[in-house]
DNA sequence: GCTTGACAGATTGTCTGACAATCAGCGAGG
DNA sequence: CCTCGCTGATTGTCAGACAATCTGTCAAGC
């Protein structure tokens, strides 16, 4: 990055339909708006996002590939379900990645990104009493976004994403966090001091812990709601 | 599974022209038919497959979420290329992954899968000194797959055959393994004997090694290319 | 009453043809 | 030699169409 240079980045943000609708989709999905085991009828897609249904397809294929619908042949698209097994297949695995990348960036050190986090888990402590939780968890996924990129491996990056967008989809079935906000919050000070200090046993270590903690709530959430 | 119901599983296999579609692009680019950096002309493509945009366009999409080809705006596909880079955050990534599945594949001791890779081990063993290696290759991924499955963990199963999709493709350019046959072997040899005897840090320790190993050749031999 | 089979409606899977938007390369002009 | 505008190629998107297939229902038969 230059310093004289102004930030020019127009970057035209979601060129083509086919993203935008993709986006919206995925948004809806994760805020809950279509739930686990919905129906997507193409058609009723269509008129009402206003495109056609080559572009409402399309999108819908990436999302399959993302895991986030599935499709029965010739009955279309659902929102994807998820057993008790396979999300806690899905909290181990993002343990895996996430104590990677919480590793990388003790490791790395970069101070672009520490200052970020910083910044990040400032906002959200400053946010943490509100009733709507929203910004919280605004604040939460920008933390992780500056860890994700701050591990500097783009396949974990995009990976976890992924995972991610799994996860919000359970976070609305099993409403958790009632009162983990504020064990949350010191479990995320611990890994940024951890990133910090440059300690990257603990750092990946207090990240796992974190995940583990997140998928225990989570789960057992889950578990009595499938009973 | 029931021990009286025979297995009734018809599975028509693939149904929609799409997914033919795309296991045939997704084979041609891992085989070198298409070559990283060519262009995917969709017109084209529809000749050659003889089916309509719609399929294509489609399958395109799926193939792009996989990270095979990347899509320029309003210039269309191309196969993806991969940097030396990348190409090491890959197999960093890799190995996590594979080091995960043997270390599960070790603690669970499914017979069945212990099976297959005893099975696929030997079959390697025996067409290791071919001179056409496809039969080794096959052999190999094979045994990949059993390890997958065995983990026991179905997001590490498909992120992993995503990577191993990008690494086939950099098998190609990289044209490695000249002698490493028989020191890949022995590595291999090295994970199932540690699977087997349910060692789950050796197990986990050889992965990582064996995929390390296979780094080294085909960075070496892709930063010599790209220089 | 319960099972079987046929029918109708809904929805996807796929093709065709079309058109505007956009990009890459080329040649004219300075 | 560099810049500008044009032309051709290709994508992005739409609308309409049709067969294939699934689901649910309802009548017929045991």
């Amino acid at each position: 990055m230059s310093d004289t240079a102004p930030d020019l980045n127009v970057s035209r943000e979601a060129t083509s339909l086919r993203l935008l609708v993709e986006n919206r989709l995925r948004s809806a999905i994760g805020s809950g708006v279509f739930k686990p085991g919905q129906r997507l009828i193409e058609r009723e897609l269509c008129e009402q996002t206003g495109v056609g249904r080559t572009s409402i397809r399309e999108a819908l294929r990436q999302l399959e590939a993302e895991g986030l619908v599935t499709t029965i042949p010739h009955r279309g698209p659902i929102v994807s379900t998820m057993t008790a097994e396979e999300a806690a297949q899905l909290y181990d695995l993002r343990g895996l990645l996430e104590g990677y990348a919480g590793r990388e960036c003790a490791k790395r050190r970069d101070p672009a990104i520490i200052a970020r986090l910083r910044a990040e888990f400032k906002q959200m402590s400053a946010v943490a009493g509100h009733d709507d939780r929203s910004d919280l968890l605004a604040a939460k996924t920008k933390f992780y976004a500056a860890l994700l990129e701050g591990c500097g491996n783009i396949f974990v990056e995009r990976f976890l994403n992924m995972l991610l967008n799994r996860v919000t989809v359970l976070r609305m079935t099993s409403m958790t966090q009632a009162n983990r906000i504020d064990k949350s919050l010191s479990e995320i000070e611990t890994i940024l001091v951890a990133i910090e200090s440059g300690d990257e046993d603990g750092a990946e270590r207090a990240c796992v812990q974190h995940i583990q903690n997140a998928a225990a709530v989570a789960l057992d959430a889950l578990r009595r709601a499938e009973s």
